[in-house]
DNA sequence: CATAACAACATATTTAAATCTATAGAAACG
DNA sequence: CGTTTCTATAGATTTAAATATGTTGTTATG
């Protein structure tokens, strides 16, 4: 066990009353407490939808889905990126499933999957 | 100009019965709707939220947070931190404007500012 | 089927975030 | 007031994300 942390929980704990020989218990609930919050992989996967929207490029490519799909060549035109770049923040967003991609021919058209991400963003600003 | 991503608007524009005379246009069209859905400021104001929240770390210390204030020593022994790096994650709750910190004595609790936000993430998971 | 055009991928570089180590600041307490 | 305890900050290191460069895969077209 963790000498150091239990002796700063248990000078912690008797400023509420708490008997000395709790101590051990109650860093046993505190670490069940952050187990039951929920599990990793759903903390892992809320971490992945949150980092694809971390990153201003990508939501004002959002934005601008919010009004219609377009092409990766569009893209690079409106927001003043490379080819490469704007691959990349796409693939980032179908990855977190927020956007889709149907290829037309030579080109590759990006929409919404869920018109509701744009709720979620409003909801912020 | 940009002449290389000119021709290619042009040959994406000449698909969908556009006058050629019209790719310049075309270009501004596309950068002042990039403009439109919103400002540079506001875009930055989001990236930084979601960047607080992406982090399974301080994911689950909202979570924790939601049912109760923790001192710093708290979120050390659930979570298994060090010290520096619980301050450094409640810090950044902090300037994202998520959590709140009161000092008692030698402690300093931390507590949400708006619970709310746990809502948005559960809409996630 | 050879070539041109659009997008994706692989790899390297740059930039930023997370973590650690050491130290400083603030409150309590003898 | 000197010492202990809790937290914050500074600086260095590690790790991950964003960007750039060069190349490959895919579709259309002469």
């Amino acid at each position: 066990m963790n000498g150091e942390l239990e002796k700063r929980l248990k000078r912690l704990l008797s400023c509420r009353s708490y008997k000395e020989e709790d101590v051990g218990r109650y860093l046993r609930e505190l670490r069940r407490f952050a187990q039951e919050v929920g599990d990793e992989e759903s903390f892992r996967k809320m971490e992945r939808f949150f980092k694809a929207l971390a990153d201003s490029t990508r939501l004002r490519i959002i934005k601008m889905l919010e009004n219609r799909e377009l092409c990766v060549c569009e893209v690079m035109a409106a927001l003043d990126l490379t080819q490469t770049n704007a691959s990349y923040h796409l693939n980032m967003l179908e990855r977190a499933g927020i956007v889709k991609k149907t290829r037309r021919g030579k080109w590759v058209f990006y929409s919404l999957v869920k018109p509701e991400v744009t709720r979620l963003i409003d909801q912020i600003s």
